[in-house]
DNA sequence: TATAAACTCTATTGTAGCTATAGGGTCAAG
DNA sequence: CTTGACCCTATAGCTACAATAGAGTTTATA
């Protein structure tokens, strides 16, 4: 009769005999017979097509539930709405894996600049190509309103975020800016908060471009949230004139990384401060 | 203070109060004060912060786990190390989704297939191109032996598949072969079984080239395991000697499409034969 | 035939990251 | 002082098994 006792179907099939336990406990495979005083599993050969079936669409991406469905209505036409859902989900999976890859990819970045410059603390020219942010108006001057006005900020700019299927992804460098007409007379207000995004995010109102060009670059460490970034602000404008350059646009204050700082349980941060300069 | 119930810290996070309760049980995100009466959490509006970065850390794909390890150990060169790892692991996930994604599209085109022939079972001429055969040979004659003996020698196939690193998503086309002599002289002898693999898989010693050609095919549905071959191949040879063609190789009986049908707890199978042709 | 080795049984617990309940206590406004 | 909204703890549920405990069964050998 060719009839296998559970271990070795288990092993014939590379699989446990926990597993097999497990399938016919949510009734997707029997055993042929089961001795009823023993109460031991005998499988027949033939079984292992089932098993191979069930390897295979587990191979796909299904589910035990959904299997068993197909194994009970057994209608092709079912199949196929599975095959075709299968394909749906594994496109979502995809562009997820694709998300968290670049998110990664930008964390890493950060990190490299994070531990780059973080020693030297001096100000440097850098040329940047155009970049694109998501930006959102609080109405409220973060430098006048305490951390935790920023905190609600962030969450509102993060609801505009959701709002409009931006990914959460790129919230790991949050900036602000400072408009020129405000730099350029040193009164430190800043309403608006933002998120670098990628230049292929499409355009839309809230989407923002900053121009290329040199910018004057300052990095330092944050403390108690933004709380010294003025001091470094002046650091930065009397170099812009003491080597005679003039300020030729908007003020940015990023957050180059945020790393898991637990024991303050306040943002663990490294910023860069920088504002695009032309020779005067 | 600033301090927040529970229910606000988690709607100004757009998260769930059961998710709060986890990250504290897990020991990852203990609210600031706790009302030792009434045993009420209140949480800081800085605490938002560690719950961005939790967010963001799990969007890159970590577990609380490692999150919580990262937040504890407070080490950059951990976190670099992760981050490593972590791209890893996305690159992993993504070749399984790419090869699930492979596998569905085999199956939908199987599918297909089964629908649009198993209504003809007639004769025809089909023109393939070059195409690659995992084989292996079980050195017994599947037409002797039972459907068991088969089963035994796909699990040979099986394990000689996974000893080369085959995925088993190709599995859902097993086929065998009978060799051009034998089939020439009507001997139904084959002790050969095989996959159908892509182009782009690395030749290997049980890698075979099946020659691009005409082939005379014949598709019907498998009763029993194969037992019916052989009378449909009687037909395809028939045909064969009727219209004055000559076999220019060996004859392949390849399972189209294996269906999950489970009342037999046999393959529910579809089949097709075919042997290459030249005009005598 | 006795015994030991290898196998099998049922039942329970654990995994990850929560959700959803039940049954009770607490807080703030009217 | 009541009402409604909130909060608490504790439990079970989800997936697809793995790991274990403690007891019984089968098979081979002595």
């Amino acid at each position: 009769m060719n009839l296998l006792r559970i271990g070795e179907m288990a092993k014939l099939n590379k699989i446990s005999v926990q597993t097999l336990h497990y399938y016919e406990k949510i009734g997707l495979l029997k055993p042929q017979v089961v001795d009823t005083e023993s109460g031991y599993r005998y499988y027949h050969v033939r079984q292992c097509a089932t098993l191979d079936l069930i390897g295979y669409m587990k191979l796909l991406g299904m589910s035990l539930t959904q299997i068993k469905q197909l194994f009970e209505k057994n209608d092709v036409s079912l199949i196929r709405e599975n095959i075709a859902s299968q394909l749906n989900w594994i496109e979502e999976q995809k562009e997820k894996l694709q998300q968290m890859e670049r998110g990664v990819r930008r964390f890493q970045f950060s990190l490299k600049e994070f531990e780059e410059t973080s020693q030297s603390r001096e100000v440097e020219l850098l040329t940047f190509p155009e970049r694109k942010i998501f930006c959102y108006d609080g109405k409220q001057d973060i430098y006048q309103g305490s951390i935790e006005t920023y905190e609600y900020i962030i969450r509102e700019l993060k609801d505009q975020a959701r709002l409009k299927h931006l990914p959460m992804i790129y919230f790991c460098n949050v900036g602000s800016v400072i408009r020129q007409d405000n730099i350029q007379s040193r009164n430190f207000f800043s309403s608006e908060i933002f998120v670098f995004v990628d230049d292929e995010f499409p355009n839309a109102p809230e989407v923002k471009v900053v121009p290329a060009g040199t910018y004057v670059c300052l990095s330092f460490r944050g403390e108690d949230g933004f709380a010294n970034e003025l001091d470094y602000a002046k650091i930065l404008l009397d170099y812009v004139d003491k080597h005679g350059y003039s300020i030729s646009g908007d003020y940015l204050c990023e957050v180059v990384a945020e790393l898991p700082v637990y024991d303050t349980e306040a943002r663990g941060m490294f910023i860069r401060i920088q504002v695009p300069v032309i020779n005067a």
